[in-house]
DNA sequence: CGTTTTTGACCTGCGC
DNA sequence: GCGCAGGTCAAAAACG
C-alpha cells in the first residue's frame, strides 16, 4: 500500500494511481478553507494552539459542514506540559490517504461520536520523529477531508519525490493566497 | 521475512 | 465515583 507513484497528469510513469494522494493538483480535489473557526483562520496550515481549557474552541465552532468537534486534549501519560501545535488541513478529495511525502504508520483508529466515518491516527516512522496525523472525514460531507497534523518534522521527506517538490512549492503559492 | 494494518483492550481527562 | 469520549498500545494478521 505504499505506492504513491505518478499522480500527476504532467507525471508520465503513472502507475494506475489507484489510491495515491496528493491529487489536490487534480481538478476535482482542491483545498478549500471555510471559515470554520470564530476567528476565521485561512491558510493551507493553520496552527493553533490548545490550552487545556481551549480545547473545546474546536468544536464549539460548529458550523455548515456540521464538524464532530473533538474535545479533550487527551494528553495522557503526563510527560509534556508542552502542549504542541497542530496543523489542520481540509481538503476536498475522494482518498482519505492524503500523502505528503512522508512515511506514516497507523497506530489507531477511532470512531467518532458525530461522525458516521472513523478516524485514522497515524505516526511518522522516522526514527525520533514523533510527529502525528490523524486524518478525518466529515459525515455531511464524504468528500471532505479534514487532515490534523501534530509536531513537525525534522527530516527531509523520505520519497524521491519526483516532481513532489515542485507541486508543493505549488501548495505554497496556494498558502500565500 | 520485515513491515504495516487491523482490531480490541486499556488508559486518561472530563462531566455528571 | 462512574460513565463517556477520545487517544494509544499491543498482538496477530495481512501484505510486499
Amino acid at each position: 500500500m505504499e505506492n504513491y507513484a505518478g499522480i500527476f497528469p504532467g507525471s508520465a510513469s503513472a502507475s494506475s494511481a489507484s489510491h495515491l494522494s496528493l491529487n489536490m493538483m487534480n481538478s476535482n480535489v482542491y483545498t478549500e478553507f471555510q471559515g470554520n473557526k470564530p476567528n476565521g483562520f485561512l491558510g493551507l496550515m493553520t496552527n493553533m494552539e490548545i490550552p487545556s481549557s481551549d480545547v473545546n474552541n474546536v468544536s464549539q465552532s460548529k458550523n455548515s459542514a456540521g464538524n464532530e468537534g473533538e474535545v479533550k486534549t487527551g494528553k495522557k501519560k503526563g510527560e509534556k506540559k508542552t502542549r504542541k501545535p497542530r496543523y489542520a488541513f481540509q481538503t476536498r478529495s475522494q482518498v482519505d490517504i492524503l500523502d505528503d511525502g512522508y512515511r506514516w504508520r497507523k497506530y489507531g483508529q477511532k470512531a467518532v461520536k458525530n461522525n458516521k466515518f472513523p478516524r485514522s491516527y497515524y505516526r511518522c516512522t522516522h526514527q525520533g520523529c514523533n510527529v502525528k496525523k490523524q486524518v478525518q472525514r466529515l459525515s455531511k460531507d464524504e468528500g471532505v477531508v479534514v487532515t490534523t497534523y501534530e509536531g513537525m518534522h525534522s527530516h527531509p521527506i523520505e520519497k524521491s519525490t519526483d516532481n513532489f517538490e515542485h507541486i508543493l512549492s505549488q501548495m505554497q503559492i496556494y498558502t500565500a493566497f
